[in-house]
DNA sequence: ATAATAGTGTCTATTAGACAATATCCT
DNA sequence: AGGATATTGTCTAATAGACACTATTAT
């Protein structure tokens, strides 16, 4: 009794039911380029509620009260992002951050569900290997443009994202190509991303200051299309 | 039984149970300007644990299961705001926007807490109303430069809110003065937000294009200080 | 040869930044 | 009168945007 008034008896008394609590998710978007277009990757609902509709892939946070709290909220990220998309972290890290927190109530009609958002940024390149990956085999990347109904409130958190991911584009563009490119292939990602259509020499003027910068630098090799082939680069870092 | 793989019948199927969950709060980095100083509210905690330590206002979101689901998480920051400032609906609202979720496994010892971080931001002339109000007796404004051991991960949730604010200051700027104002008071927020002495000549160039453009327009009046009175003015809109 | 696209050059307007100089007011 | 600060002005460099033009390749 004599810790009465202690840290230790006070944590002891403590009583975490007091208050009611919600459940905790994460909800991913994830975004690539394929054959010229934005996309998203999005599963098909097998249950109720929103049976048949496309949704965003997440999943619930793991947690606990007692020595093991559980998982950090960006570890439940990641490790989502890993079972959607077969891609782990043996292959090459992908882009992951958190994007908002969704918490309105009847968002969800089963339960209270609060669901902490995030976007990530699939290289083309690697965007073919992930329908085909572990727990994705059912996800598929839905085209942005062709976006019809979505469950819960997917498409104002898929709205958020594409929001975001325009407003800083100049900071993670080089995620969304692969690792070497070329500068139009750059320049369709901005144009892909924004909804603008960028003037060919502005967009070459301010990529050749990221190279002055260091920031990007010539790669071997020329790519081949089918006219004048252009020069390649990639991303210093 | 005819309605067996129908939604009604799956939703009261559904255990909400069957997943821990963590307890969700929302935490309020709540900003002003007092005596040329960047200042934040704080309250000194009473209880284990950090007994003593300064912590950022906030609380528990209210939740629920059935009926209803609870109070929106945007609600429940309005909700803290209110009571933590004494400044309800009926003074003039204050910005708030959400910051960013922190959930790392063990930020409170005592169970999972994930919290989601809000900044609002105070007119200078509401401030000293505020520590007089209601929840907040024993709330203090806190100079930013003079923060010391904080409780929980707040120091790195004022930080998150300052690197945003800073970023977004054009934006938000007109939140951080009186209804009225002059050019200098204009620029010692600048100043004071994001560190760097502004150059005056430079800041009313900028400062008269926002005229220009109807963003702000003069007022009556000018403001006497110790030296030459400075010409006033008020945000439109 | 022609279409298509890579790549270059030019002009204007806007803005940031450094900094000098003047005007006006309080004490 | 003197100090402080509001206010104006000037110069340079960087950048965005519109747009005409040239170069190089596949077909």
């Amino acid at each position: 009794m004599k810790t009465r008034s202690g840290e230790a008896a006070f944590l002891a008394r403590y009583r975490p039911a007091d208050y009611p609590r919600p459940s905790v998710t994460v909800d991913l978007v994830i975004l690539t380029v394929i054959d010229a277009e934005l996309r998203v990757l999005l599963i098909q609902r097998k249950e109720h509620p929103y049976k048949g509709s496309w949704a965003l892939p997440g999943g619930f946070v793991r947690v606990g009260d007692g020595d093991d709290q559980g998982e950090d909220l960006d570890a439940a990220a990641i490790r989502e992002l890993g079972e959607e998309t077969g891609l782990g972290p043996r292959t090459k890290p992908m882009y992951l951050e958190q994007l908002h927190t969704f918490g309105r109530a009847g968002r969800d009609p089963r339960m209270r569900v609060i669901t902490v958002a995030y976007f990530a940024l699939v290289p083309p390149d690697l965007a073919p290997l992930v329908v085909a990956g572990g727990d994705a085999a059912h996800a598929e990347w839905v085209a942005i443009p062709s976006l019809r109904k979505l469950a819960f409130d997917h498409a104002e958190i898929i709205r958020t994202a594409l929001t975001r991911v325009a407003a800083e584009l100049d900071r993670i563009a080089s995620k969304l190509v692969p690792s070497t490119f070329t500068i139009p292939e750059l320049r369709s990602v901005y144009t892909l991303v924004t909804g603008q259509p960028q003037d060919p020499g502005n967009f070459r003027r301010r990529f050749n200051r990221l190279v002055e910068d260091g920031v990007i630098e010539k790669a071997a090799g020329k790519r081949i299309t089918s006219s004048k082939p252009a020069t390649v680069y990639r991303f210093t870092g």
